[in-house]
DNA sequence: TCTGCACCTTCCCATCATGGTAAGGTCAAG
DNA sequence: CTTGACCTTACCATGATGGGAAGGTGCAGA
């Protein structure tokens, strides 16, 4: 099949699979006479299996890690959990970040009152105030 | 005072501030004989309140909008707390998102018995398995 | 005075994942 | 033969930041 329905097929755009080809995410794809990009089932699979990781917010680098254990026969779930705990430690540390960002804030919004006047102790936080002691 | 010591008292590289200089973040700074930039009290100042901000989350175009209002004595403090209310419902909606990816994530790790075999609910979820629906 | 060093300047390139657009080739249906 | 949908490559953009090159400035010490 050509690009544009193994895009809709796997909800990959056709640039981003031409990318993921190009930075060898993929193997280069098969060519007809015309110099179209053929695929196969086997290429679908793939494919799904990358924006499936790319939606759990693996980044290209895990994705890559994740192939390569996916097509290694030898290798122990152990290490595909590893790779795995590492990730959603990641993500911990990003929740934790905005969480932080979300508490200062709200903080601060909770002793705005909001109304006609311009006193507004957000902007008086940002102006100055030590925004991570003592709040 | 010359860039690098603005930067060391602000936080702010000196390469940020010269960029925010040149998307108009801030005033074009003063120069002297030499051509170094030249920075005072006031642009110390500024310099923390975008840091401030964007150690907050912010977007450089929210900031800039803090910016306006910071210096508009008209405004209500209705406008800043609308302002920082949208912004922690950003931050909410992307918590929400890195805890759904973390949450299929657990899932998944927690189904994997992550010894020495080869067998992996991680992978095969990644290979073909419906992440979303029922798990 | 010369030298060295720390600092500054501008300019260009890279990141990461993705989209847009332009200029042109291919192919099937009408 | 035309139209329209599809494909090709190539270049540019995002947002916030860093890296590095090539060269100017300024001060302290030999």
């Amino acid at each position: 099949m050509q690009i544009g329905e193994a895009s809709r097929l796997t909800g990959v755009s056709a640039k981003m699979i031409r990318h993921y080809e190009s930075i060898g995410l993929i193997p280069n794809a098969d060519r007809r006479d015309s110099n179209y990009r053929d695929y196969g089932h086997h290429d679908i699979h793939r494919l799904g299996f990358i924006r499936r990781a790319r939606d759990l917010g693996f980044s290209m680098d895990e994705i890559r890690d994740l192939l390569r254990l996916w097509g290694d026969t030898q290798r122990s779930s152990a290490d595909v959990k590893a790779l795995t705990e590492s990730h959603i430690a990641e993500l911990d540390q990003k929740i934790r970040l905005l969480g932080e960002m979300r508490h200062t804030l709200a903080t601060l919004a909770d002793a705005c009152d909001g109304d006609h006047r311009p006193d507004c102790p957000i902007i008086e936080g940002l102006a100055g105030a030590d925004l991570h002691g003592a709040n």
